[in-house]
DNA sequence: TCGCTATTTTGACATATATCAAGTCAAACG
DNA sequence: CGTTTGACTTGATATATGTCAAAATAGCGA
């Protein structure tokens, strides 16, 4: 990551609600976040949108867009957003000449595939509370590697996106944290999400 | 994928049901698909299994494998198979040097994010028969690639895998295809299916 | 070809989640 | 402060899909 970001010659600010980048976007650039989220979707000819990822600090946004040169989903900031700009044209370049960075940004799109594997899995093979379960461990595993508390949560997302994320309705994600909290395996208290019983819920996912 | 292939030093064949890896192995090269075809799944803990893929000729297979050099899910064969090895350390070398292998195997690892997160539109938003739609549809459009038949399709799975992959059960394929049926919008016979009307599965899909 | 086994289809019924409809709550604003 | 607005929770009910069981069919080895 320092090495990527090494490489970058911008620096873009957003605010929330605003688009990286838009589906149909012609692919330029692939954008390191140094602060802040954003989401991912995908939409649906009919209108249907599926939320596709979380994005937060240190993660790669727009690998999809690779494929063809367009943007196949749309990027929005979750809240004030700082990204640095890694345009892929000299990514590719310096990536010829530094093997390691070649190796690395391999790992990075393999990582994104293993990452969609586990949500198709997800989404697959797990009820909604199982789901919901593995999507709070997941955060709380994020932000324990950005230094964060492990238990403390600031959810940046609604519960309708946490919905489209897990393929749930709103209700069913409301329904599932207050039969968490009723457990005493969470707090919760809007977005502010406090885990009382990290292996409880790891075991809910058989782990 | 001409070159790619060029630069294979090893073939190999399988029967049906034998792996080309398992989850664990540790991983040293990608497998071009020269004839026949696999599924990749991942597996849970608690035996749960998500079948994340099937694979067709000219398709890359191992490319999760990259993120930590060992594979987190498992390729098997659907019949009997051939396939090319490409030894990746080869790969990466050759990609420094010839730049258009190296944009050639970033668009292979993008492309299969873009496919990732169709399939995550499916499971997350759509509904048993739309899914089923979604996939004849996939099926069809690669058979063509292959100058086959878009609409006389021999399936290679069984129906329970059909159902792991699209997040359903073996009954709720086997009614769907049943309904499909009585509507005459394809023909079925076991694992030979017929296409009768494509625009109509486009239709149920938003396309 | 016969018979065996696995796969697929179909039916009756159960259930998880969606849908619809009020409520509650909290932040934002005049 | 009271009002508005959007997000969230909760309840009652509907429905798609799952579950269990049996029958039909296809594929396969002897």
């Amino acid at each position: 990551m320092a090495r990527l970001e090494e490489l970058s010659n911008q620096k873009r600010s957003f605010a929330t609600g605003d688009y990286l980048y838009r589906s149909g976007d012609r692919f330029k650039s692939l954008h390191a976040i140094r602060s802040g989220s954003f989401k991912t979707r995908v939409l649906h000819e009919d209108g249907r949108e599926q939320v596709t990822g979380f994005l937060m600090a240190g993660e790669i946004v727009g690998l999809e867009a690779i494929s063809t040169d367009i943007h196949t989903c749309e990027a929005l900031a979750m809240e004030d957003t700082e990204v640095c700009e890694l345009p892929y044209a000299k990514l590719a370049e310096l990536s010829r000449e530094i093997p390691s960075l070649q190796r690395h940004l391999h790992k990075i799109m393999s990582r994104e595939i293993v990452r969609d594997q586990g949500i198709m899995l997800l989404l697959g093979s797990m009820r909604a509370e199982e789901r919901l379960a593995a999507f709070l461990l997941n955060l709380s595993q994020r932000n324990a590697i950005h230094g964060m508390s492990a238990t403390q949560l600031r959810l940046r997302m609604s519960r309708m996106e946490i919905g489209s994320y897990l393929g749930l309705k709103l209700e069913t994600v409301s329904r599932a944290f207050s039969h968490f909290q009723d457990e005493g395996l969470i707090q919760v208290k809007a977005r502010a999400v406090d885990i009382l019983a990290l292996h409880r819920l790891r075991e809910m996912v058989g782990k």
